[in-house]
DNA sequence: CTTATTGCAAACGTTTTGCACGTTT
DNA sequence: AAACGTGCAAAACGTTTGCAATAAG
């Protein structure tokens, strides 16, 4: 059981990934808008860790009569993030990225140099954190690991760009 | 060799403390001043973590005829940082709180009602996260653990607080 | 006397909010 | 019709920066 990027294709298909969203919102009486649906849409096409400018850029891109506004994106990253449809990762005040996050837990591995992210998982480090918590006498309820380093690519660059 | 909270008394007299940062700032022809001084001290006298708006309020209290602006109190943590004089911890948006860090590299469980800081060491899972950066090619350069659950005391609350 | 440092206020980048208007149910 | 969601612009938040005045070496 050796580490390996996790797969990045979706687990879901787009029609399962909706039914869920719309069983979550109507379970909280919100609306299913076209814009919360272009959000999900976006997260769902495109792989990878997103700010939330950058979504905002891909859904005006793909659907210009929509006008959706930045802060509509920002309240429906929040609200998928809350029901567990998506995750994010944090960069400080550099902000957040978000990823479609059906797949299981993971952490994440990120290139100093140009910014790729790479997911992974071990079993290990899971039951090693979980005892910590337990030592400390906490109820441990998350938590985030990240690994900073030169990724290979970035290794071999001279510098130059 | 289980997980102990970690001593947060401090290794080292304010003495020896002050004659390291001294000797940092001289190296890089930068000057000493009370602003510094009274922003280590405060450092010093404070077990725990602060955000550099503590650290503003606590150091104005103490030393009001300096006038301390928040800006220097920013430029000097980061100064401190780079010189590894102190850690800090981020908490995405939120900002990053500080601590004096003379001690080994740890990680840290934080209570998520109350926002207490325990720091702990746990060598395996260190070990564990260079073997993982390195199957992915990665040069480690740095990582980020936390843990995130509910301490002892405020599992007791009953919650109307 | 030279150079670094300071406080202040303005600028910054990200995120949140108030509100009148629009859409969904 | 009722309730929720929207875009917009303004505000909020932590942080950084430009600058003229000040203090350190």
């Amino acid at each position: 059981m050796k580490n390996q990027p996790l797969s990045t294709a979706p687990l879901i298909s787009y029609g399962t990934l909706l039914s869920r969203f719309k069983e979550l919102l109507k379970a909280d009486n919100l609306k299913f808008t076209r814009q919360r649906e272009a959000i999900l849409q976006t997260l769902y096409d495109h792989t990878g860790h997103f700010t939330p400018e950058e979504l905002h850029r891909l859904i005006k891109e793909k659907n210009p009569e929509l006008k959706t506004g930045i802060a509509t994106v920002y309240r429906t990253l929040s609200l998928l993030e809350k029901a567990g449809i998506v995750t994010s990762i944090s960069f400080g005040t550099q902000g957040k990225k978000y990823e479609l996050g059906i797949k299981a837990h993971h952490d994440h591995i990120i290139c100093t140099k140009c910014g790729k992210i790479l997911e992974f998982f071990d079993e290990a480090i899971e039951r090693k954190q979980e005892r910590i918590a337990g030592e400390f006498g906490f109820v441990m309820e998350d938590h985030s690991l990240k690994i900073f380093g030169v990724c290979p690519e970035c290794q071999n660059t001279t510098g130059k760009d």
